[in-house]
DNA sequence: CTTTTTGCAAATGATTTGCATTAAC
DNA sequence: GTTAATGCAAATCATTTGCAAAAAG
């Protein structure tokens, strides 16, 4: 829907309109939270042919710096894209690697306050709840951990 | 101080105490919060001059998993590699990425309750708080962005 | 002696860079 | 027309893998 608020926030700062970062954009809304640039670009390569993950990676780039997307603080392994500007909250599992939002209020306010006493300005923060998923949990200590028979 | 804990963690296991597990301790904790796997690699090269990446890699995993270090969530670049198993809470530069300690205290019980209301089992949060630090802050906005006469 | 660890070389995978061409403005 | 953005190839960097040699128990 709002390739208004791109393409504003592009002719705001004189930056061009090309098809590659409507298309761009809109790819990464349209697959919604945590895309890799890999998968970005898959899934405009129907529409753009010839796009490069260089491109892909500048688009994204870009959109951190105009307020409209963010890259997240994911364990290890690809970056994640997600078209969610605010910061939030992620369960990353230590074993498989998934990530997942959490949609969930976190206090910050003493942590972004320390941060200012620290000379830092802070622009958000987000929790990160490491551990195992269901399924790896199961995997590794078994369903059954308490009490077959 | 602690080879000992490590190397009672080793003996428990079954594994092995090599001179190698046990100076890439000693470089973790010395180097203090915040190394590399390459700053890692220096520092013990002059103990172990035929030390390798792969061989730090594998101590520093082996590590966390016996709960004495831990690998940090930063931003982008290089992982870092903290002695201190807990899991506590940082400062990001979104502009040159230095990563600094943030010690304040977040409550993370109801995050962690949601976590596992969602079938997680998790061991931790992290709070990372993302901005940009004073040097940075100040090189792009200007010292004197608010009064300087 | 047996099995784990090490060290080396090479592979992998994500992200970035250089640069000529193309397309916006 | 100018200048910024794209696409391609190649480079870079962190991390991992395969495997034979070395060392721990």
């Amino acid at each position: 829907m709002p390739d208004e608020q791109l393409t504003t926030a592009l002719r705001e700062r004189g930056m061009r309109v090309t098809p590659q970062r409507i298309l761009i954009h809109r790819a990464l809304t349209e697959l919604g939270r945590h895309a890799t640039a890999d998968e970005v670009l898959h899934k405009v390569s129907a529409q753009l042919p010839n796009a490069s993950l260089p491109t892909v990676y500048a688009a994204l780039e870009l959109f951190e710096e105009l307020g409209i997307a963010r890259r997240v603080a994911a364990g290890a392994a690809a970056a994640l894209w997600d078209p969610r500007p605010e910061h939030h909250h992620h369960l990353v599992c230590r074993s498989c690697g998934v990530v997942e939002d959490l949609d969930v209020a976190v206090a910050t306010d003493d942590a972004l306050a320390a941060a200012r006493r620290r000379g830092f300005v802070p622009d958000g923060a987000e929790l990160i709840v490491s551990g195992l998923c269901r399924r790896c949990d199961t995997a590794l200590h078994g369903s059954d951990a308490a009490a077959p028979r």
